[in-house]
Parts: C-alpha cells; sequence; structure tokens
RNA sequence: GCCCCGAUAGCUCAGCUGGAUAGAGCAAUUGACUUCUAAUCAAUAGGUCGCAGGUUCGAAUCCUGCUCGGGGUGCCA
C-alpha cells in the first residue's frame, strides 16, 4: 500500500459524510509541492467550504478532527486558506519499508479489480525497413504493457502489421520484373529490399517528371501574385496593411515550401537519368506505378502467383524485422497483421450496412458521424476496403476473442482525427462498454527543428540508428573505464546504447515532439539511462565493498533508522514506487516513471554523498543503510526494468 | 475554409483533472576526489509561463479573442 491510496482511503470515509461523491475531493489530496509543508497535502476544504458555506478553515479543521490518522501521519497542519498539511508517520514509514523489503514486488500491491487490456503498437509496415519513426510507438507500447503487467492487469501485445498493403504489390512486380536472381538466393532479404527501393525509385521518378511542370506553374503563379500583393497600396488603412503583411508572410513561407519540394522532385529525377540502368527500366516500365498496385488487387483477390508470392516472402521479412527486434528486446504476445483481417472486411461492410449505419456516397460506402464533417469510408468507390475496415475487423476480433476491457492504439498524434472516427464507429456498431483510446505520440525532430531525417532527406533507418547508439556508447565506456576488456566493453556499451536511446524516448512526455540527440541521450549527466544505471552500479559498488549479505538482509530485516534527513527522504521516496506506477496508468505516461527514478536517483546520490555504509558508526545505522540502499537499487532495476532498459553491475 | 495540437530560463524539456515562492538537466561561474564507482555532489546566476481579457479565495494550468508555429482534412496507411 503507498502512502498516497493510504491517506486517500482514511479521508475517503470522512469525506463520505459530508458530500455525496467525495471521488473528485480525494483526487484533491497530493503529495506536498514544497516540503518544509509536510509530504502530502489535502486541498480539499477550498471547494467544500464554497459548497457548504463556510469558511475552508472551518472545513478543514472539522476534517481534522474527524479524519482517523492514527499510526500514518504524525503531523496534520491546517494552513494558508484552509491546506491540510499532512507529514507521514515516521514509523508506518519504516515498517512499510520493511515490508518493501522483505517483498519481491517492493510492497507494491496489485490491482483489486484486473483488467484485460490490448495494446496495439509498433506496427511497422514490413517488407519496408523500420526507421526512427518507428521507435516511440514500439518503446510506448511496450513500457504500458509491462506496467499493466506488474500492477496486476492482464496486457496483451500485439504487433498489428501491415503485412498486406501496396509494398507488397511493389515488391511482386520487382520480382517478376528487376529479380537479380543470384542475389536472391544468396541474401533473399537484402534483395527483397532492394526491389522495394528499386521500385520506390521508379515509381518516384514518374510521379516528380508528372509533378514538376504542375509545381513550377504553380510556383511561376505564386510568384506573380506576390508581385501583385508586394504592388498593392494599402492606403493607410492599418488593418488591411496588417492583413497584407500577413499575406505575403504566408505566401513567402509556401513559395519557399514548394521551391523545396522542386528541388526535392528534380534530385529523384536526375537520380534516375543520372544511372543508364535506372533510366532504361525508367522508359521501359512508365506504367509501374499503376501496375504495381494492380498486383496488390490481383494479391487481394487471390492471385495464385502473386499469392504464392507473398507467402513467400513474408516469413523472410518477418525474419528480418525479428532481428531489430531482438536487438531492442521487444516481444509480442500476437502479431496479427493486416492479413488476418482480409477474409473479415466485407463481413463487416454488411454488417454495418444490414445494420443501417453506413450510406452510399460517390460509390464508396460510407458511415457519417454527426461530430465530423467527413465521413468514415469503410469501402472504395472501385470495391477495396481500406484501413478503417481493417480497424474495425480487428476491433470485433479483439472483443470476441479476447473480451477486452481497453484496447489501446500506440500510434502517431497526426492520425487522431482517424481513431475519433474509429471509435465512433466502433461504439455505434455496439462496442459500447470497452475503453478504447488513441496512445498518440508526437515526432521525433532533428536538430532543425523538423522532422529526423537524414542530410539527403530519407527517413532514419532503425538498424543504422542502434548502430550509431551502441558504437558510441562503445567509446564512451572504453574512455570510461580503460582498464576493461573490450568484450564487458560491448556489454556496457550494449546495455547503456540501446537503453539510452529507450530512455531518451520514453523520458518525454508523449505528447509532445522531441528533439533527437545522441549526445544527449548518452549524456553522462542529467536525466539520462546512464545516470540511472550509474546509480544502480554503485550501490552494486557499496554491497561489494561492504560484502553484505543481501539475501540474509531482505529475509532477516533490522530497524530503519533516519540518522540524516536524506535517509528519510530517500526512504519516502522509494515507499512512492507504487504511487508512481499508478500514475503512469492514469493517462499512459512512461515519462511520470522515468521521472520517478531520478529523482529517486538523484536522492540515492546525495544519499551516497553523505551517509557513508561503510563508516557507518554503528553496526545498526550500518544495516539500514544497506537495506536502504539494496531497496534502491532493485526498485531501480524494477522501474528499467518496465521501461524496457536494463542495469549492470559495474560500468 | 474547417478541425486538432503546441508556445514555460540562453538550449533541451518537466509541470497542465486550478493550489502556497514555477522546476530539472545542459551550457555559464564557484567549490569538493589519499574517501562505499567524480559516469558524482554542493553552491551561484538565469523567468512578464507567446500577447490581451475573463472566471475565483487562488491561474503556467480553465474560458474567450489575438499572434506565431506544427499537424490533419472522402476513396493512402
Amino acid at each position: 500500500m503507498n502512502p498516497l491510496s493510504e491517506i486517500r482511503a482514511r479521508f475517503s470515509t470522512t469525506l463520505s459524510g459530508m458530500v455525496e461523491d467525495p471521488a473528485n475531493l480525494l483526487s484533491m489530496i497530493r503529495p506536498a509541492g514544497d516540503s518544509k509543508f509536510g509530504d502530502y497535502q489535502a486541498n480539499c476544504a477550498m471547494p467544500l467550504g464554497k459548497q457548504l458555506s463556510k469558511s475552508p478553515r472551518e472545513i478543514a479543521s472539522e476534517i481534522c478532527e474527524s479524519v482517523q490518522l492514527d499510526g500514518l501521519c504524525q503531523k496534520i497542519e491546517i494552513a494558508g486558506p484552509g491546506f491540510i498539511n499532512l507529514t507521514i508517520d515516521d514509523d508506518w514509514l519504516k515498517n512499510g519499508l520493511t515490508a518493501a523489503l522483505v517483498n519481491e514486488r517492493l510492497g507494491v500491491t496489485q490491482v483489486s479489480e484486473p483488467k484485460t487490456f490490448v495494446i496495439d503498437y509498433s506496427s511497422p509496415n514490413v517488407a519496408k525497413p523500420m526507421h526512427v519513426g518507428h521507435v516511440r510507438s514500439t518503446f510506448i507500447g511496450d513500457a504500458i504493457s509491462k506496467v499493466l503487467r506488474f500492477v496486476g492487469h492482464t496486457a496483451i501485445s500485439d504487433n498489428h502489421l501491415g503485412d498486406w498493403g501496396t509494398q507488397f504489390g511493389m515488391i511482386i512486380y520487382g520480382y517478376k520484373h528487376f529479380l537479380e536472381e543470384g542475389a536472391y538466393q544468396q541474401e533473399p532479404v537484402a534483395e527483397l529490399g532492394r526491389l522495394y527501393k528499386y521500385v520506390r525509385k521508379l515509381m518516384d521518378y514518374h510521379a516528380a517528371v508528372k509533378r514538376l511542370p504542375e509545381l513550377e506553374a504553380a510556383q511561376e503563379e505564386l510568384k506573380s501574385k506576390q508581385a501583385d500583393l508586394e504592388s498593392t497600396d494599402s492606403e493607410g488603412d492599418k488593418k488591411a496593411e496588417k492583413q497584407l503583411k500577413k499575406q505575403l508572410r504566408q505566401l513567402r513561407s509556401k513559395i519557399e515550401d514548394q521551391a523545396q519540394a522542386v528541388v526535392e522532385l528534380k534530385a529523384k529525377i536526375s537520380e534516375v537519368d543520372g544511372d543508364a540502368g535506372l533510366a532504361r527500366d525508367a522508359s521501359a516500365h512508365p506504367n509501374i506505378t499503376l501496375n504495381a498496385q494492380l498486383e496488390t488487387a490481383a494479391l487481394h483477390e487471390g492471385d495464385a502467383t502473386n499469392q504464392g508470392l507473398w507467402e513467400k516472402f513474408l516469413p523472410l521479412c518477418r525474419e528480418d524485422m525479428q532481428k531489430i527486434y531482438d536487438r531492442l528486446d521487444i516481444e509480442f504476445d500476437y502479431e496479427l497483421g493486416e492479413s488476418f483481417y482480409h477474409n473479415e472486411l466485407a463481413n463487416v461492410v454488411s454488417d454495418l450496412t444490414d445494420k443501417g449505419y453506413t450510406k452510399e456516397s460517390d460509390g464508396a460506402i460510407c458511415v457519417f458521424l454527426d461530430n465530423h464533417n467527413a465521413p468514415m469510408i469503410i469501402q472504395k468507390r472501385d470495391g477495396a476496403y481500406l484501413y478503417s475496415t481493417t480497424d474495425l475487423a480487428t476491433i470485433k476480433y479483439r472483443m470476441e476473442k479476447w473480451n477486452a476491457d481497453a484496447c489501446l492504439y500506440v500510434v502517431d498524434h497526426r492520425q487522431s482525427e482517424h481513431f475519433e472516427k474509429l471509435f465512433d464507429v466502433a461504439r455505434l456498431w455496439g462496442f459500447g462498454e470497452v475503453e478504447l483510446a488513441h496512445v498518440a505520440f508526437g515526432t521525433v525532430m532533428g536538430p532543425d527543428g523538423k522532422p529526423y531525417k537524414t542530410r539527403s532527406g530519407d527517413t532514419v533507418g532503425l538498424s543504422g540508428l542502434l548502430d550509431e547508439a551502441e558504437s558510441r556508447a562503445l567509446e564512451i565506456a572504453t574512455n570510461q573505464n580503460p582498464e576493461l576488456t573490450e568484450d564487458r566493453h560491448r556489454e556496457i556499451a550494449n546495455v547503456i546504447g540501446i537503453g539510452g536511446l529507450k530512455y531518451a524516448d520514453l523520458s518525454h512526455n508523449r505528447g509532445s515532439d522531441y528533439e533527437f540527440s545522441y549526445e544527449k541521450m548518452l549524456a553522462l549527466r542529467g536525466n539520462t539511462a546512464t545516470y540511472l544505471q550509474y546509480s544502480y552500479a554503485r550501490v552494486q559498488g557499496i554491497l561489494r565493498r561492504t560484502e553484505a549479505d543481501v539475501e540474509s538482509i531482505r529475509t532477516n530485516p533490522g530497524e530503519f533508522i533516519f540518522e540524516n534527513a536524506v535517509e528519510r527522504q530517500l526512504g519516502l521516496k522509494l515507499i512512492r514506487f507504487g504511487e508512481a506506477l499508478d500514475e503512469v496508468l492514469v493517462e499512459y505516461k512512461p515519462n511520470v516513471l522515468c521521472n520517478y527514478l531520478f529523482e529517486l536517483s538523484q536522492l540515492f546520490a546525495q544519499f551516497f554523498d553523505k551517509c557513508s555504509v561503510k563508516d557507518a558508526n554503528s553496526e545498526d545505522l550500518k544495516k539500514s543503510r544497506l537495506q536502504l540502499c539494496d531497496l534502491t537499487a532493485r526498485t531501480i532495476r524494477g522501474g528499467l526494468e518496465l521501461l524496457g532498459i536494463g542495469v549492470l553491475d559495474k560500468m
């Protein structure tokens, strides 16, 4: 039991005697903003005062008289307009720490009503190389799953692979026309990757050739519009002048964007034109885009050849993808991709239609929703199904198979409108009970403040990114501890490199964009994985040097002693691990856990500085400090584990 | 056009379901290694929480308007 829920439980009794539903008031009990006010503060007297037409301080004293905090709080004070400041009783804290010490779960209680969560994350397109954009979904989803499981829920992780999309049409087309047999025999996945990129290039080329003149014409038009505006006289009208300036500014930025686009198109064209082989294939395959689409369509319609190729390619691609997941140490319970649902799509449409929810519009089958202008299209004019159709089939499956209480979609924030519509349609369809949540996240930015790209403008490939992270980590590990063996350096590099990458991602509020930087990610100081891992290693150093018998500490604990103020602070922080986990799950925010672990590590560093274990002036104090050390190490290790990050005994 | 999101220290970011004097890290300045790992700690400095109103005991947080930026916007995923 963590202090906060214990305090709330006690207040609950009192408050329910005063109002009908105290839930809102209970949420106003929180950790104190400033430690001089105590450990926790209850802010419920102020609003209650208004509600009951009494002075808040009067209410506060009524609450204080009635609430049973014996044994839990040693100090209860009313301050300011009616704050109730609470200080946790030292004996209660010590008992709690002892309970955590002897408990494998560090004293974190399991939820009383376990629920079943289905978490949909990572979800890359197979056969396309994974890139930096996939890391957030993967890390955040994995961390949320682990926290859910730890607190006692059932979390089913499901990697909703894009394994049925247009990329297979492209690869099939490539296979039929551009295959290099020898390369395919030797390294089939690499050859398929090459084919994908090759077809992509040719498609981009034709699109660029078509688009370039249009864009240049549009550019001219904008420029003449700009000239017009520049010569317009606002005749001293300030409002008109402001308007004009704004339009001009917008126009200039649009022109700039277009100029950039023109440069990119030209680069794509010249890349093909400059290569004899590419140029030849480009002119020999003028309709490659359409034909690749037709290959996809043929696959979907059950064409035997394409079906056979798909069945041959898919395992190869998945195996390749698995290598990345292995490096990241990410596992899924299920990997039911889009292809898994393709036979259900027609049923989705017919069922919704039978129930009267669909409407035909411009030949497409749509579900119109009150709060959205555009409908959700579930079948295209040409009869093909869409992402939305698959997602609906997926919800149905997840409800029927797992009877989920909640489905979480860890997906890019740009798709929020899609999910709003999806959830509305799902509820309309009859899935009203399940919690459907889009756990959205922001973009990974480069140092220029734009989405992280390579210099040439391509997305950053994930495997190269991991290589870079590890090689930089290796350099740091080698510099930091030159005396260790190369194998040890590699092991350290792996743990701090991958850990640093994950932590950099998870420690940011998922909703915001963040700037990616190898330097910051692997920085030795600050809110980084390295700092937390180092704290853990320092504890292990203490345990080694004092030759502590950790087993006996855990099975036969002594009393906790708070000699120095920081020991109490550390103890209080340790006991609040469960609060941090609860907090993570309120809005599915792993950064809450990162912050907790960082603060814990900072307190430990202070403790390390001020409170020697080895030279403690009594055996009892030494034992108490060893207990704090052991609990700190286990909390850091356990917390990092929930984030998918490892630790090292020495680094 | 319409919809959504953002703007907090020089930089990168927390905090946002209203709470007391707005926090951290980096960078800057200063101090601490014969010491359980200095991949550390202590200290100083740094702010009109985009702007203007409003709601109230109390606003970075809620509401309205504005400015700037990003994203989305019927047959891609």
